[in-house]
DNA sequence: TTGAAAGCGCTAACAA
DNA sequence: TTGTTAGCGCTTTCAA
């Protein structure tokens, strides 16, 4: 075994100065005079010294890492935002902690994120128990819940227009001139799906139409399919469904389309919500919500090093608009 | 600011015991009498104490971190590799720092994970320059190229087998009765599309039949339609194409059928690689080859887990069987 | 601008 | 089984 076992000490001999002098030289603004830096950074590529963060973060207090929590990246809406964050968040300077994990094993997740001493969470696709959100708060650890609002956490959450969305939905779908409107919910625990589906609701009610058809989908693709064929088992069937996400909505028109062998949009129309990037795919070419992921991505970034730098961890709640992506999978509203 | 300010100190004094004796109750296999460790771990859950992680990597040596880098997250079979990693990983204890980093990079990225005094490397969809593979070496890090292959490197190597997948695929094809089978390509560079292209090549050749066409779609979306409707675009026009990842052959079929109004099978049969999640839905029901992903996860696990013990970086190369997965977007072999 | 010295929170000998 | 004592590699006062 030969671990890294350059150390600035190493480098100090080599340059003729101090260890101190060797810190200052890989510390940006500490005062150094130029030859002594040159000196020291040419000793430390000689030796190929590279400083310990770890040390570093011990000394510094400053780990500068974020933990990022996931639950299933089978969501193409996952990855996606895993990858932007990532970006952003290495341009920033920051490391990225992945921890996949479903809502079970939180605890010791939370844990293992702490001992590392994260300057930050992203919650990405699970929730954080109210428990744990203390605890973050208590550490002074900023908590970022994305694509989740939790109303009185002290987490703060970044999240689009759901509820917006869901009645754009509607609109649309109403424009279209469908009368037998059903809804596929996602999970009924998850704030995206109780807001696009009030968003969606209220729409419906203002028009005084009633949702024709109700069915719960979990926000899988096995649980929207069950959800589709028991949507439109019967003689009489809806001719037009929102389904609370892009991933499930696949899954629908597959049942829709293969099993049932269905025309969409001429016999029933499919809209999605989160547009994917499978959603623009021609196989399906889904009708839906875009939600911004790359701001949601900026605001994620931004309350995390707002809070770091202020050392103080209070809530906010960020909420990006929504937009209407219509492609083919829904009848269009017509010219009048 | 109030860090996570409770430390083993602060315990031991609350337990009437010494510094040490808290750390040896935190770590298995310590000498610690049952009733001592019991008062220990009263007095830490009471003031809320958890090790710090990263102390106690600086001093034991064993950060208990593995660094796993990709470039593009939008083929699904990334997404899925890092699930399934993942969960194995923090099975074993280990930690995933993510990277996300085009080969550019690369260098920098590099720098950052050996900085964080990882003790592994995945490497998922870039390549290790050789240089950063022997500077790794030289750390006594291991490094698995995952889905790749680079012949005289110290890395380790975990694929499946891609000139057998090859070799099916262009056996199934000729079984099918196609007489003009055109190849599209992945990045040329990349191992597992030189070994599917030999692969198929070669049993071409031993049918004494030429590919007819052939153009490159580098692995992205947009350079597989592209190739698609190079391919297809005289009169004269392949009866099958073989593309060299699922990810491409969504494209393909979408070019195919949206653009040409071609039918597939019937017209054109598709088959591509990988088996991603995707390739089940309905919409694709893409004829496909299957690479083990759980299998060469745990042959990646292991491999780190070795050598992290061993202390010593020896390449090995694990090569997973391959297996056609045949649905619906070719024509199948006929009854005799 | 530089160096000496004091730790960050922990593990790992070594004695007791 | 326990406590004492050194550090791990670094940043950060504090003097010089």
């Amino acid at each position: 075994m030969k671990k890294n076992s350059v150390t600035s000490g190493d480098v100090a001999r080599e340059a003729n100065v101090s260890q101190s002098a060797v810190s200052r030289a890989f510390t940006d603004g500490a005062s150094v005079a130029p030859q002594t830096r040159e000196r020291i950074l040419k000793a430390a590529s000689e030796l190929g010294y590279r400083p310990n963060a770890l040390a570093r973060a011990m000394i510094s207090g400053r780990s500068r890492l974020i933990a990022l929590m996931a639950a299933y990246l089978d969501n193409q809406f996952y990855p996606w935002v895993i990858e932007h964050l990532s970006r952003r968040l290495q341009d920033e300077g920051y490391t990225i902690m992945l921890f996949i994990s479903d809502t079970g094993r939180q605890d010791k997740v939370v844990q293992q994120m702490m001992q590392y001493q994260v300057e930050g969470i992203v919650m990405a696709s699970a929730t954080l128990s109210s428990t744990l959100a203390r605890t973050c708060e208590k550490s002074g650890i900023p908590v970022v819940l994305f694509n989740r609002f939790v109303p009185s956490s002290p987490a703060s959450s970044v999240t689009s227009d759901n509820v917006e969305g869901g009645r754009l939905v509607a609109d649309f779908l109403i424009a279209g001139g469908h009368r037998k409107i059903a809804f596929i919910a996602g999970d009924e625990d998850a704030s995206t799906n109780r807001d696009r589906e009030t968003g969606f609701y209220q729409v419906m009610a203002e028009h005084n139409m009633a949702v024709y058809n109700r069915a719960v989908g979990g926000y899988t693709f096995e649980g929207a399919s069950a959800a589709a064929r028991l949507l439109f088992a019967g003689q009489e069937r809806p001719d037009a469904v929102f389904v609370a996400n892009d991933h499930m909505a696949f899954a629908v028109m597959d049942v829709l389309r293969d099993e049932l062998s269905l025309r969409v949009p001429e016999d029933v129309s499919v809209v999605g919500y989160d547009d994917v990037p499978e959603s623009a795919w021609k196989g399906y070419n889904l009708t839906t919500v875009s939600q911004s992921v790359d701001r949601m991505v900026d605001a994620t970034v931004g309350i995390l090093i707002d809070q770091i730098h202020q050392e103080s961890v209070s809530g906010q709640t960020v909420v990006m608009p929504a937009e209407m992506v219509v492609r083919g999978s829904a009848r269009l509203p017509g010219p009048r």
